[in-house]
DNA sequence: AATGAATGAGACTTCATTCAT
DNA sequence: CATGAATGAAGTCTCATTCAT
């Protein structure tokens, strides 16, 4: 029995060490050559496997590049979800620019496989569907903070949460694909000011 | 001799004629299949003409599209030079308010087609210097249009210019996309104003 | 020792077992998706086996299926066998008229399974070498009665006793596949009765 | 003007020519290693083409068998719709043993192609039906001829045309897959003279 | 006996582009 | 200028089969 629980755990080892490796490829041939220039054909090669292999694992070049990169959208989901409950303007710009910064860390740490998801986005719809969503979240949980401060009186009342939430992250979003695509040129705590201090001054009494 | 130029220009009309033909049978394919899975092969067989003929008039996919929306791009130059020498607050956001409405009125207006250049940004390299061209052009006006406000002490010093005004114009270029991609059903004012409020309390005094 | 016995039986019957998994997989894979179409892969997934538990068990497809119709081909084997030793035309009918009976009934009964062998006959050629051994079978047994017949002056001498039997077996063959491909919408009675009614006129006095 | 047909038609003369290299190749592939196993590549190869010319000219293999055999399948077409107005049982006789023989003749001067006709029957639905057609053409016309003979009071009355026509039919085309297969081992004229013996004296008075 | 991950040959197909007319 | 037949590179994906456990 124990036999038996070996065997299968050592297969399953192999198995996942194989898609590790072509993890690992892909990741390499992705950066290198982009989303659209990459084929299945040169992650495999570069994997050192056999041609059928890669087809054992994953679908298609899209079901890869969503493998790889699943542990930096979840990380965004975290940076989306961050509680929001201040009692004073600066205690809000404060967690606002702590967000903020978080954001744009992550595009800076995952800068490179980052570059290779925007090409991504506007090429396959699975992972637009999947930035969509992450989209979606940041801008609902946005929102939700503005109405919280507009209801306890720290927001000016006269804006519409849901388009204020928009066009915030959109503002963010764009500064991200423009840090991934520039290899660490920029100052982001220069860009994390400027946004912050704008916005808060837009939004807050 | 008079009648070798009627030759000739009658050769350049018959060109010029195909040469629309090519281009009209383009947006109809582009619009209706999109970018990336548009063929060169199909636009010919749309404009009814043989199939070396396209290669006469342009390089390839890329080329037709950037003939496409020449028009549509010089539009986007236009309102992105417009003048900016407020004297009050008041004026400003007026100014402001104006450009932006152009600008997402130009994104309802062009909707189809601009969806289309969305798609082809992420995927050819000359559509994407074009709209990084633009989107500069507007940033350093914008930029510009701060410094001015700062220098007459129409807005906080505190602010970056160039930083600021690439905040701004991706809130506004991102509702731009969104407009693309949603039929009509964003309520344009609401937008313009929910932005321009936001951006004017943040940035002026 | 009796133990060693069960020990050994107790893995046969599980070969057994997992022979008569594979072989009802396969039959239902067959009529679902054809000959062509089915592929071993989705055989061994629908008995919810390992990819090489088919290989321990058949060679490959054709071998599947002709184990799958070894009982359906040894009733064909039994009615081509079919005793006849008439010692009058009319008897003769009536023996005749009852072969064709059971061979078309056969293939009402079986029909979905034959349906696949009909269509493997034409790509395998270990199934079609199957096939022309019943059909030699029956050709060579019919040759021989209409011999009798001739011999016993029940049947018109000018009748090459192979070249008719192989037309009679021909024309019943031709409904088998027909009435494979028709789902029970054919008269078999009616059939029957003008096949033997103008088989018998046409060689017995 | 004149340049400009001659244009065209020069155009269309290497068109057709490539296109018979084409089919040229086809035969024999087709013919050398059967239909399963043939392959466009193949073809190409043999024809000394590009390896998308064949894609210009034909959907698929199918398709280039079906253009292959174009004119066999209209030689069937017309023995099927051989005219049939007999006023004697032996004139009767005559006409069906002429129109088999045609039939048997063309399968053994067609030996080859037929074969792979057979073959790609039981694979590829579209050839199926075009062969479907011509036997249901033969079947009908047997039909109508035999009504034809009842009606005149030459057939007997006790059979149903449609089946007793299919029967025969079906004898016919048995031979023919027969014929094709063995290379001119077979004497055509016995199984002519055969069949029409016991077909004639099954249903002719 | 049973397993199932790994393999790789190879079929199919599309399409941008050329070039002779 | 216009044409369109011909080209062939390139990529995707399937599946029978092997073999170590």
């Amino acid at each position: 029995m124990t036999n038996h629980i070996n065997t299968l755990s050592q297969r399953q080892l192999k198995s996942v060490q194989t898609r590790n490796k072509l993890l690992g490829a892909a990741r390499k041939v992705f950066i290198d050559q982009g989303f659209q220039k990459t084929t299945i054909t040169q992650i495999i090669k570069d994997a050192e496997l056999g041609y059928g292999t890669a087809y054992v694992h994953f679908k298609n070049k899209d079901d890869i590049l969503i493998a790889l990169i699943e542990d930096v959208m979840n990380q965004f989901y975290k940076i989306a979800d961050l509680p929001f409950r201040p009692t004073t303007k600066d205690e809000a710009e404060r967690t606002i620019r702590k967000q903020v910064g978080s954001f744009l860390e992550l595009a800076k740490q995952e800068q490179r496989i980052l570059a290779v998801v925007e090409e991504a986005i506007g090429q396959s719809p699975i992972v637009q569907a999947k930035w969509n969503d992450i989209r979606e979240r940041f801008v609902e949980g946005i929102a939700k903070d503005i109405t919280y401060s507009q209801e306890n009186n720290l927001a000016y009342p006269d804006v519409d949460p849901l388009l204020a939430g928009k066009g915030w992250f959109y503002s963010n979003e764009m500064f991200l694909w423009e840090i991934t695509k520039r290899d660490g040129k920029m100052n982001l705590e220069d860009i994390v000011h400027n946004l912050t201090t704008m916005y808060v001054r837009g939004l807050y009494k």
